[in-house]
DNA sequence: TTATTAATTAAGCATATGCTAATATGCCCT
DNA sequence: AGGGCATATTAGCATATGCTTAATTAATAA
């Protein structure tokens, strides 16, 4: 899940979603980026450094260039997983072990009149 | 894509992700989500506001209690239909208009040699 | 080697976010 | 009406985020 929340946190800030649209059409390399989306070539290399965290692009260099590609296997599988795994019940997700022994002493003893009256 | 950002600013945080995954288990009202997550209720219906505002859950008050249940339906399609947009190209991404705009510009007069070199 | 260009990293700043405590609102029951 | 909960909203604060400029590092070419 911790993963998972990577994923969606870089896609959640829209200089960062544009730039997964963009590379969705055709690989591009920071100075490119900078003209299209028009910031500092810095912010570029700070916004791919959370998109490769998260493995959503794939890097190379090319002489003094460094390509940005889309790592559209990687999104598209991550997104499935992450619906699947809501479809199987909280004991799939090992991550809330926690949260899940909580919500079963809930199911067994209601905390409160919420359920007792329904 | 506004609405995309706002899915997947809503998901990229660890308190409210994990509120998808309890909610996916079964609907749960505040003061139940309050003791399983361990913070306060404030901060539930602050989250909780954010999820509805990205459409993720519904609420409903049922006496005093108000009740959240995940919107799996919407989950669902948002993220299918981010997955196949991206496989449609820049055009279909309306809002992105200026980008594609100096996208195109770029691939007719490359900026630089990082194009002309290779 | 030095100079030039591209990209990364660091520093600094303004704004956004996540939380709590305090207050207000809404619903139910006398 | 008035008291008692559950939830929402507000205010305030500490930390995170997104950006810029400045300083480094990397690669190429003279």
């Amino acid at each position: 899940m911790k993963n998972l929340e990577k994923i969606f946190k870089a896609l959640g800030q829209a200089t960062r979603l544009k730039m997964v649209f963009l590379l969705s059409e055709q690989e591009l390399c920071v100075c490119e980026l900078e003209h299209i989306l028009q910031v500092s070539q810095s912010a570029i290399s700070q916004h791919m450094r959370i998109l490769k965290a998260a493995d959503l692009v794939n890097e190379e260099r090319r002489g003094q260039w460094v390509f940005y590609s889309l790592n559209k296997q990687v999104l598209s599988e991550q997104l499935q997983d992450f619906l699947k795994l809501l479809d199987m019940g909280l004991k799939a997700e090992g991550r809330m072990a926690e949260e899940l022994e909580r919500l079963q002493y809930l199911q067994e003893n209601p905390i409160v009149e919420c359920r007792i009256q329904n």
